[in-house]
DNA sequence: ACGCCACGTTACGTTTACGTAAACGTCAGG
DNA sequence: CCTGACGTTTACGTAAACGTAACGTGGCGT
């Protein structure tokens, strides 16, 4: 074993661990959602910044905007088990649930609409093949 | 009076028509979408324009891009009626329905996730409403 | 004749989440 | 000492689909 309990991860270890590009990660740190401990000029992740990753990627899996989660995150650091705090982030989660719903019906509704679409398109070409021969 | 020829619209016309803005016709004129005849200056639009844009807009429903609806027009236009373009339009959409249907998969599996994590938050929030009291 | 409105063109701005050089520092191995 | 792998910063590029000036022009109502 290399090393047992890695206190801190570098860029690359964050990387593989999270499946990102180092790009992705400094850009996180532009966006103040990620801030490194720094050791010279080289970033390291502590346990903490790997916390919050996992939130980052789990808020944009859920349609979030690096914004929005930024928002998040910044509430869960004033205080994430102050009450108000956490009942406005499951406001915004449930606000966010109706949105996704909605999207689920317009996809549900254009994939039908496209299916029938398919269907008349089916039909023609049977015409064709029976007045075609 | 307006107009009083039904058989060609102003481009006011089709906006309020199919809810378009007049930037967004000369768009799709310039990626050669549309042809609309020209008088002077200014736009006539006659039946072709309007199926076609009804087209277009169909397409951007199903979440196909300007491109790909540039090739289904031009497919339709080379020859509508002719079984092989039909044939590869027909396959065209049946990747777009695979693709949806995926990304209709990938919604629901975040939604219900979100849900859970919703789940888990309103448990908390009692938990803390008994400590607190 | 005058002014205004609708129409036209050209071209840069917007949004989101990074990608992609360029140009350089730093550290371990051979 | 050199090389290679990794690290850094700054800054422009990308994709999509228009929005938004900024400015010019024709026609028509009075």
């Amino acid at each position: 074993m290399s090393n047992a309990s890695p206190e801190t991860l570098t860029i690359r270890q964050m990387c593989q661990q999270f499946n990102v590009t180092p790009r992705a990660l400094r850009f996180y740190e532009d966006k103040a959602l990620l801030a490194p401990r720094r050791v010279g000029a080289k970033r390291l992740y502590a346990h903490r910044d790997r916390a919050r990753l996992q939130l980052i990627l789990r808020g944009k899996r859920f349609g979030f905007s690096l914004e929005d989660i930024g928002q998040l995150l910044a509430m869960y650091d004033t205080k994430g088990s102050n009450r108000a705090q956490l009942t406005r982030t499951m406001a915004l989660a449930m606000a966010r649930v109706q949105q996704m719903s909605a999207q689920q019906e317009e996809l549900a509704l254009a994939i039908a609409e496209l299916k029938s679409e398919i269907a008349k398109g089916q039909e023609l070409l049977a015409q064709m093949a029976q007045e075609g021969e």
